[in-house]
DNA sequence: AAGGCGCTCAACCGCGTCAGG
DNA sequence: TCCTGACGCGGTTGAGCGCCT
């Protein structure tokens, strides 16, 4: 039995969406809220798949998205998160305010990997490419407080990227990561707000509906099931920071590459 | 000036996951 | 417990643009 198509292709657009559909669209969530995406296109009005009405939505039109060039510090960003968590793109946008997975996908394609493969590293392991082969495991650590103005521009080239820490993890070079990591939960929502941080962390439903209440670690932030290797939910201390780091929006002004 | 080429990024496609019946 | 439908994600494609020859 094959896949039933998401919509009636017969009657939908394909292609470039024209600025009256995107009015239409924005239109409508503005009026509606966001949801029931198979639905949208018909009550909108648009001739369009309803993928291709979220996907418009989250890449292009919805009003928090941050256009234009990403700064070196949300290079640097992207380069640890994704050591960290390999192709996971909506976790790294997760992370990243304004930026959605397609964006920085796209960035990673055209700009990082290049950039990594002129210094020498492997996009894909993170590891100098004279050693992709080696099969070690990689010391990602971490050293709060240290300014961390334009590392990556700055890495020796043929080097780990690595950073040195109060807590040193291991982790495998496999991009299957065992997310053993010490973090906190996403929303300490009192502090946030006294600093006005937004949480970035997109939470999954079975967390929230698992009845985590704000206390998420950061593993479940990340989809693990709660109780998996990488949940920290059951911890005593729910409240430790992820790497030194605030929830919610990973500061990374204290990470270094070395 | 124009054709070729490479790059960028918006959009599509197919699959995995999950909730609800 | 199984099935189905909807959503979300990651990989891929291709139109459009700018640069080069």
């Amino acid at each position: 039995m094959g896949r039933s198509p998401c919509c009636e292709k017969a009657h939908t657009n394909k292609g470039a969406w024209t600025k009256e559909e995107d009015d239409r669209l924005v239109a409508y969530i503005r009026a509606h809220g966001e949801g029931c995406w198979r639905s949208l296109p018909k009550a909108a009005g648009l001739m369009r798949c309803g993928k291709s009405c979220r996907l418009r939505w989250i890449n292009y039109l919805r009003p928090d998205l941050k256009r234009g060039n990403f700064t070196a510090d949300e290079d640097d960003l992207i380069i640890k998160l994704h050591s960290l968590l390999g192709n996971k793109w909506s976790l790294i946008a997760a992370r990243l305010p304004g930026r959605t997975d397609n964006e920085i996908k796209n960035y990673w394609n055209t700009h990082i990997r290049r950039k990594l493969l002129g210094r020498g590293i492997d996009p894909v392991t993170h590891r100098p490419i004279a050693d992709a082969g080696a099969g070690t495991v990689t010391t990602i650590s971490f050293q709060p407080n240290k300014p961390n103005a334009a590392v990556a521009a700055q890495a020796p080239q043929h080097q780990p990227i690595k950073a040195v820490a109060t807590a040193v993890v291991k982790v495998p070079r496999c991009p299957d990561l065992n997310l053993d990591l010490c973090i906190s939960p996403p929303c300490q929502q009192k502090e946030d707000e006294e600093l006005d941080l937004k949480p970035a962390v997109v939470v999954k439903r079975e967390v929230l509906q698992a009845g985590h209440g704000g206390s998420l670690c950061f593993g479940c932030s990340l989809g693990i099931q709660k109780g998996a290797p990488g949940c920290s939910c059951s911890s005593s201390n729910s409240h430790h920071r992820f790497l030194g780091l605030r929830s919610g929006m990973l500061d990374f002004r204290g990470l270094e590459m070395k």
